[in-house]
DNA sequence: ATTGTATATCGTAATATTGCTATAAACTAA
DNA sequence: TTAGTTTATAGCAATATTACGATATACAAT
């Protein structure tokens, strides 16, 4: 069918699949890198450093925005995008929460 | 197309990608809770915990598997699945770095 | 007003994902 | 052997994703 059945599943297994979902690509990875590179929160030139066409990387823009991962500020004709915090420490939490539990019970299988 | 440009990103960026990719869904997510729940990695009672179809749970396993986000262990009859530790340090080192370097230049734009 | 620059959106094609039923494979137990 | 249990795979339909060129929108500068 090609649907997800999200009702069945809680928020927070929502919440995380959405995140990590946006995250799971590679062009989408390589915004994320250089947003966090560029000290400043550039622009649009983050088109010139992918090696996708203008329309892709707005998609991927797009999505990386729908999911919350980063915020776009209109500025004159540019557009400046950057990196939400609050996002990314929801995940940066979660894989923390996991890798602790991880370690409480290290070698019981496998 | 439909077809990612992989070879045109960094392997580090395609390894996130391909690790967040897999956490991209709410039942791959369910599954992992219910990993990290059952205090042995539990087998195959995964399907009743999930509300989906054994195959298409046993699919979804497949993915986490190529992945590299769980190893499986045949043991008599069942199977026994559990998380591999590897990868999800891999993802909690990500996300750490990202925080760390969102702290140093908190509130510079947007 | 016209031209240039920066982004977004539309439409389309190729491919991938999700989910199911049905079936196979592999082992256990009677 | 036969039957039951557990997991995987094949095949299929519905939907989603990725990527592009073409076009639209919005502002800036001349």
């Amino acid at each position: 069918m090609g649907i997800t059945k999200t009702d069945h599943f809680t928020n927070k297994q929502n919440q995380i699949a959405t995140l990590a979902k946006a995250i799971g690509h590679p062009a989408r990875v390589a915004i994320i890198d250089y947003l966090l590179k560029v000290d400043s929160c550039i622009c649009g030139d983050i088109v010139n450093e992918l090696p996708l066409a203008q329309a892709t990387v707005s998609q991927h823009l797009k999505e990386l925005k729908n999911a919350g991962l980063i915020k776009g500020n209109i500025e004159g004709n540019a557009i400046c995008y950057c990196i939400d915090e609050k996002a990314l420490s929801k995940l940066q939490s979660y894989f923390e929460h996991i890798s602790k539990h991880l370690i409480n019970k290290k070698s019981k299988c496998c």
